[in-house]
DNA sequence: TCTTCCTTGAAAGTTACTTTCAATATAGTT
DNA sequence: AACTATATTGAAAGTAACTTTCAAGGAAGA
């Protein structure tokens, strides 16, 4: 799998003349690998393990192409910083507000209400986000 | 209504202790007056008019205040600015992406089916955000 | 090898708040 | 009305999380 992503970034940065580096390769592959949602800082320690005179700003511009090209998503939780994961079936998530938890979720007939309802205001949809926020199963009993 | 508002938050100052004053009268009453999504700025801009005096931090805080007794909500729409609207029925947001429009909706059976997508994750919803970002109906002509 | 254009990392800049602080304004008590 | 304790205000400073700038260094086609 993360041989065909580190493949179809490679796709995109020759057909749009940009370079392939050291950087980009660690940056990329560390990403793949990873399986949760993911912050800038977060990310720049794990490669800094690799690739220590990586900075945060290479990092950050990494993502930004590799949401460019499709291979990542952007989320913001509300909590002022943007987390990343990496782009596959489309889904919603709830959040516990107590330890943080992201839980991924997709409803199919919710979907298709969301449809009708933008149909009704004659509004065509280009994204969404729903998300809940609420106790995850560990932390209801305080 | 606005002067069951008002009411409404004299109530909840004297209950905290806190104090009536002139900014706030005139912050929340405009504020009241109010019948859309509006940034801090813009509503500064408002009350300006009626008293020059009142600066950025006062509008900024009576809004937070007027979010805590439950008589306003925040919302980010992903540009990057709060805006702030009186509280009312639920609803969740379209938002177009070329004019800015914000159009409000409600469907039973979503907010439903969310409940039933939460209990199946025995996650106990405390509050959720549910938006469509589109083109409104006036800018799907491009 | 040459040369052009891209990339990098540090530092500076930006935005939208958020906090601090000294002056001033409430409002309950004499 | 005067007194007093506490809250409020506005300007300015501080913060967080990016985002842009720029000079030095690195790809990659010729
Ligand atoms: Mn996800
Ligand atoms: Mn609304
Ligand atoms: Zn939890
Ligand atoms: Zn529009």
């Amino acid at each position: 799998m993360a041989l065909n992503l580190m493949e179809t970034l490679k796709g995109y940065l020759k057909e749009k003349g940009l370079k392939q580096t050291r950087q980009r390769e660690v940056i990329a592959s560390t990403f793949f690998k990873t399986d949760k949602h993911i912050g800038i800082e977060e990310l720049l320690e794990k490669v800094k393990n690799i690739e220590p005179s990586i900075g945060y700003v290479t990092v950050y511009r990494t993502l930004l192409l590799l949401k460019e090209c499709g291979l990542a998503h952007q989320r913001n939780f509300g909590d002022g910083q943007s987390l990343f994961e990496n782009a596959g079936e489309h889904h919603d998530h709830m959040i516990c507000i107590k330890c943080g938890k992201i839980v991924e979720f997709e409803d199919d007939r919710i979907e298709a209400l969301q449809e009708e309802v933008a149909k009704n205001y004659h509004f065509k949809i280009v994204s969404h986000r729903h998300e809940i926020y609420g106790a995850c199963s560990f932390c209801q009993t305080e």
